[in-house]
DNA sequence: CAAACGTATCGACGTATGTTAGATTGTTCG
DNA sequence: CGAACAATCTAACATACGTCGATACGTTTG
């Protein structure tokens, strides 16, 4: 927070000011990191291309195509919900996930984006 | 790995192992999963936008900019040059940093899909 | 109702991560 | 050369996270 660790060397109080006030706010920037968080774990984004493949799929079956025990897939199901990345239905005693709509969309978005920059 | 959790329940085996083959390599999840990583923290995603809106800066400008100490943004900017997102440039006693072409594709790709689903 | 089954949750452990403060390196200028 | 400064590195700490095992919950079926 103490803005006076340094003063500024290449640039001007001004120019910084500028790029100080279009940074987004907090609550922008901490939904994003969570959004970005969410799938920053291989079995979340491993879970994140199945359901993509898959549409709709079960807690069992997802636990079997990803290859990790039930517990710690519907422990990182709940996760992604929480990031409003997929969404849940039950169905008799099976629950179905799917992705959401800003799920499927920043799935997407980041796979075009990895698949441009993987070459790197 | 143990695959026999659980028997498949919703779909056959020749679906979930289509799903499974569908899985991008580990090698693949891997680099994704560090890129998202190095954009899943507040101080380096500001570090991010600082630099997407100012070009090229020094470790001091930045550090007054995004208001964190400058062993800090430092500590982050080298996370950032290891997963390739910002490239450095040493300029007499200052060091500039910038974001390199596969940093500013993701940080652009990432900003559009979370302005599509912000309201989420 | 009771047993079976899929799912969710809880406790615990080891590891990884963000942050801080201080020491060290590398560069410029007197 | 040596003082001054920017940047990096190191050690240390608290916290967060992923994973595992076992247990509890909710639903269906006999």
């Amino acid at each position: 927070m103490r803005d006076d660790h340094c003063d500024l060397l290449c640039i001007d109080f001004d120019h910084a000011e500028g790029l100080r006030a279009e940074l987004p706010s907090d609550e922008v920037l901490a939904g994003r990191v969570a959004r970005l968080r969410a799938l920053s774990d291989t079995t979340r984004l491993r879970i994140g291309y199945a359901l993509g493949a898959g549409g709709e799929l079960c807690v069992c079956d997802l636990a079997w195509i990803v290859g990790s025990s039930q517990g710690l897939v519907s422990h990182h199901l709940r996760q992604l919900r929480s990031a409003g990345l997929v969404e849940s239905r039950r169905d008799g005693k099976l629950v179905m996930y799917r992705l959401s709509a800003a799920g499927g969309h920043l799935l997407r978005v980041v796979s075009v984006g990895a698949a441009e920059t993987d070459p790197v």
